[in-house]
DNA sequence: AAGTGGTCTAGACCACTTC
DNA sequence: AAGTGGTCTAGACCACTTT
């Protein structure tokens, strides 16, 4: 190992805790210790066991010590992107429509408020297996209709309006017969199951800004999420 | 603000960049420059910007400096306990089975190798509204059949023979019609489209250890993610 | 050569917890 | 009072990038 020296002390401790030597809710040896035993400073320790607590296995407690954390079974990280799916997209329609109840709620527009439409059908290999509609407010200041010949995801679409960092999106997947358009592009029966994957872009602060609607066939495969909180890369 | 000075410092850098002051692949200002800037040490200044870096809004290049970064639109987290739908579980039963052919698979069974088996029906309201089925591969050293009253989570049936921080999980969700015993206990009827949830528990070296699936019906409301990576409590 | 981030040190003082 | 983590300093040297 020629790595630097908190990496180490990082690796040695997280395997303690994977392997199960250390156990949660266990109290690790303090930072006066750590820096004995390795013959370093309390800094270079600290900063290995930083790494340890943000990965979620260890927490700091002033006063106290740094104790093993019990895992966390429950949280998953799922990579969805808005055009990630795999295949061709083909452009549907392009248009300015009243929303229905479901756009209009999600996107808290007003009685007699337009939205923007961008409808796509995904191809894999000739095949219809997916069905997209993007729905953002019409606003009459913005040329609301372009990129009608490709695809464009929700943040090239909003990219003039919204800075892009200052954009968050919220999922929610459930199962449903498809609707009639969603049936008819798909060339699937009603009684096919669809997964629907609906996507709320909201601002920093909470205001809806658009909202999507996926509709995917069973060809699209499964939808896969992985335990464990994404870490960014800490080489 | 009485923060302390990094977690200031990190702030009104965050601001800049969630606002758009500061745009993807823009340069910061450098260590040494930021610590003249807010009079402090260079070690205070990498502290705030370590913060920035382990949210994914900026990254470090030696030699270079610190860069902006483009957002993860695509990065989800969701939240989804083995038992915490919410309502009340009954069991339905507890046996030592042959695996169908998912199973077998996923767990990776030989030829004539069994399954213990658990299934639950879960109740809310009295109303059913999804059915689990877990499956762990039978080792005839282990008392398999246990907690055949109560509801258990995977990593509690699995506290005995594995250290609960070494294993992993796998989520899987796709849309499909339920199957017949799901069917029958949910008092469905079978084109009545369920949400699957599929759960392959691993150890870290990738061996699966076992076998879950949930159908879920309407009722129990969309499966939920927001965008960003999940952020461990940095007060 | 000069500027950048990456690693590391040997202190200091503070806030909190335990005894 | 003694031990713990939390914050902060003023240096040092290294590796990498640019000019």
């Amino acid at each position: 190992m020629s790595d630097a020296l908190y990496i180490r002390i990082a690796k040695k401790l997280r395997k303690k805790i994977l392997s199960g030597k250390l156990m949660p809710d266990d109290l690790l040896p303090s930072e006066n210790e750590l820096a004995l035993t390795y013959k370093t400073s309390r800094v270079t320790v600290r900063k290995a066991l930083d790494i340890l607590e943000h990965e979620g296995l260890v927490k700091a407690r002033q006063g106290k010590g740094y104790y093993v954390q019990p895992p966390q079974h429950s949280v998953f990280t799922l990579v969805f992107g808005d055009n990630d799916i795999g295949g061709v997209y083909r452009s549907q329609e392009v248009g300015v429509e009243p929303p229905d109840g479901e756009v209009a709620a999600a996107l808290k527009l007003s009685d007699g408020e337009k939205a923007v439409v961008y409808r796509h059908v995904l191809l894999r290999r000739g095949k219809a297996i997916a069905y997209d509609e993007k729905y953002i407010p019409h606003d009459r200041d913005v040329p609301g209709v372009e990129n009608d010949a490709g695809f464009a995801d929700f943040y090239e679409l909003l990219r003039d309006r919204y800075a892009a960092m200052s954009l968050r999106t919220e999922l929610s997947i459930l199962s449903c017969a498809p609707s009639a358009p969603a049936a008819e592009a798909l060339c699937v029966s009603a009684d096919v199951p669809l997964l629907a994957v609906n996507r709320l872009v909201l601002t920093a602060d909470g205001r809806p800004v658009a909202y999507g609607r996926q509709y995917l066939t069973p060809d699209c495969g499964p939808i896969v999420a992985r335990s464990g909180q994404f870490l960014f890369q800490r080489k």
